[in-house]
RNA sequence: GGCGCUGUAGCUCAAUUGGUCAGAGUCCCGGACUGUCGAUCCGGAGGUUGCGGGUUCGAGUCCCGUCAGCGUCGCCA
């Protein structure tokens, strides 16, 4: 080793010792005759003194040193001057006085310094990354990281589980997302897939008696980008055998109690809140609502029906939904500008035709431009309702339910977080659960699985699967934080017959399940326990643990949201000779798309 | 693919309604300074305002296109 100690380690213990120090310039403070170096490194920051009664080399060499170059120093440990103390550092109460200085490697004029007190933009700490994850904050984020997944790990091993590594290059399976596809030299014109999820191999463990499996798994989704996905990410996959939906949520309960405690110092009770698919999308709008505020949705079809105001009338006659929230004190907040930013969003993100408006004034009244084609009486039944009280600002989406709930959900979201309806480091845990087992194919009589085409339907649920596909509900389970999707699973199916069925109801053919599918369906014939799972999206989880809004500050090296890798430039052109190996010939090129 | 925000010095940002608006801090270069820890002080260098068109007497500012980053809808079993 080149040093004896870190850059976060020596204190007053070590008074009086000599030490070997390495790491990187974090800061200069040249007095002429003094100069102080903060010395950076992994574990901390030490100040450095270069005294006048140096040998003149030392002092000479150390006269050129500029932030970032990479140094070793001898010396010996003091005591700072009383008062001297910076209490920040905890190495505060010393400092390094150095004999010797050795430049290890000096630094190019770096574009930005680690230390900066503004961030940099994103597009160049992702090209520079080697500089931005200098930056403590980024320190602390993947070492976060690091010490999330150790405590799953952990917590993993000590109930029996086995971790187990799955093949990257995989088969591609329809249905679900776009896959990544790998061309195969040997099999031209044939593509491995990498796995969207080791689903599949899990399962097959499962029938191979591995009964508690988990995998710290690496995912590929060829999909566009948002704040909280990537390209590639990282879920902690599990499985178990011989259980129900109450296992594996028991199991993940226990997990994320431990997570809270060990991460963040937090005391949560279990059995975490649940709540059903059903009353969530009545409530919030959405299958993973932010239930640190209420705000809650409210149902007011049935004043609607017979009042005078056309558009509620004819929405609710035609068997829609007139739905609203109660945005409690936000009158004064919300301008009649901002209204119509709202009702902006909605049209154009949700495709909602308006936003009905209401406002309680300090008399009790409600003001609203449309409250002419109201009532005295039904207004009073809309402000008991909506439990309106003065300063409240009532907001109705008169459409179907489906633009109902992502409106609502849309406008409780961002009215949530302006309105500060809860503390933002405040975590909430909840399950989401007896979700639909298929969804109608849009302006089709077609189904598709919501969740996957393994999942498992609920027991009193198999009689409707002939009868009512749309009724059944599934064993599936969504873990939510904050509003944010962290995990989901099922229990799967481990009868071929079920299967079978379920397959025939997406529209897949005995044959071409068996074609797709073939080996899982085989393997479920020849002895399949009872199984089920989920899998954690461990960035989303760091995300939520760190108190960040993006996935791509706790991965080390994202992707734009191009998916471009702004570091190394992938993806890129290949050599002629690598595509004729493939057997593969580009017909079309982005040339516009640069770089 | 749609909608929106952003793009000005290496970096972070500023620049009334289109009119000495090419500026600050920091970084960099040179100098001063023996106790700082966001050191301080003096001096200097550094920009074709992302790129291409257009409107105008005049564009960083307005319009169109385009590129990039971000947010979002679609999409993500």
């Amino acid at each position: 080793m080149l040093r004896t100690h870190t850059c976060g380690e020596l204190n007053k213990e070590h008074i009086g010792q000599t030490a070997t120090l390495c790491g990187w310039v974090d800061s200069i403070r040249d007095f002429g005759g003094v100069t102080f170096i903060d010395l950076r490194d992994r574990y901390g920051r030490t100040q450095v003194v270069f005294n006048p009664d140096a040998r003149s080399e030392v002092i000479e060499l150390a006269s050129k040193l500029r932030n970032e170059h990479v140094i070793k120093v001898e010396g010996i440990v003091r005591q700072r001057p009383d008062g001297q103390f910076n209490h920040k550092l905890s190495t505060g109460e010393i400092e390094f006085v150095v004999n010797d200085l050795q430049v290890l490697n000096e630094c190019k004029t770096p574009p930005f310094v680690p230390g900066q007190k503004d961030v940099p933009g994103e597009d160049l700490r992702l090209k520079h990354r080697y500089l931005d994850l200098r930056r403590e904050k980024m320190l602390q984020t993947l070492q976060l990281r690091s010490r999330i997944i150790k405590t799953m790990r952990d917590y993993c091993a000590d109930n029996d589980f086995i971790d187990i590594e799955t093949p990257i290059l995989g088969r591609s399976t329809p249905e679900g997302a776009r896959d990544y596809l790998v061309p195969s030299r040997v099999f031209k014109g044939k593509f491995y897939a990498l796995p969207q999820s080791p689903q599949i191999y899990k399962q097959i463990m499962m029938i191979a008696g591995y009964d508690r499996y988990i995998q710290v798994a690496r995912c590929f989704r060829d999909e566009d980008l948002r704040a909280d996905r990537q390209p590639e990410f990282t879920q902690l996959d599990l499985e178990m055998s011989f259980v129900d939906s109450d296992d594996v949520i028991g199991m993940i309960d226990g997990l994320m109690k431990r997570l809270a405690k060990d991460i963040l110092g937090l005391d949560i009770q279990l059995p975490l809140p649940r709540l059903t698919y059903d009353e969530a999308m009545a409530r919030y709008g959405h299958d993973a609502p932010d239930l640190r505020f209420g705000m809650q949705i409210v149902d007011c079809t049935e004043i609607a029906r017979d009042c005078g105001f056309g558009v509620f009338k004819s929405t609710a006659e035609s068997g829609n939904f007139v739905r609203g929230i109660n945005a409690s004190g936000a009158a004064s907040k919300f301008s009649r500008k901002r209204i119509d930013e709202l009702t902006a969003i909605v049209k154009d993100d949700f495709g909602a035709k308006g936003l009905a408006w209401f406002r309680c004034e300090e008399d009790g009244t409600l003001f609203s431009p449309v409250a002419k084609f109201f009532s005295e009486e039904h207004l009073a039944e809309i402000k008991s309702k909506m439990d309106a009280q003065p300063g409240d600002l009532l907001l109705f989406i008169a459409d179907t339910w489906e633009v109902s709930c992502k409106s609502l959900y849309g406008i409780r979201k961002r009215m949530g977080a302006e309105l500060e309806l809860y503390d933002p480091s405040q975590m909430h845990f909840s399950w989401i659960v007896e979700f639909p087992m298929f969804e109608q194919v849009a302006e089709s009589d077609q189904w598709s699985a919501m969740h996957h085409p393994f999942t498992a339907p609920r027991d009193q649920d198999l009689k409707d699967l002939d009868s009512d596909p749309g009724k059944t509900r599934a064993k599936a389970y969504d873990l939510i934080i904050n509003g944010y999707e962290a995990g989901g699973g099922t229990i799967r199916i481990h009868d071929s017959g079920i299967q079978q069925k379920v397959f025939g109801l997406l529209g897949l053919d005995a044959e071409s399940a068996q074609e797709r599918f073939g080996f899982l369906l085989d393997a479920l014939k020849y002895g399949a326990p009872p199984h089920g799972g989920i899998a954690l999206g461990i960035d989303r989880v760091v995300m939520l643990f760190a108190g960040l809004d993006n996935i791509r500050d706790c991965i080390a090296f994202p992707k734009t949201q191009k998916a471009y890798d702004m570091m190394t430039e992938a993806p890129n052109l290949v050599e002629p000779i690598q595509l004729e190996d493939l057997g593969i010939k580009v017909s079309k090129t982005n040339a516009n798309s640069s770089p």
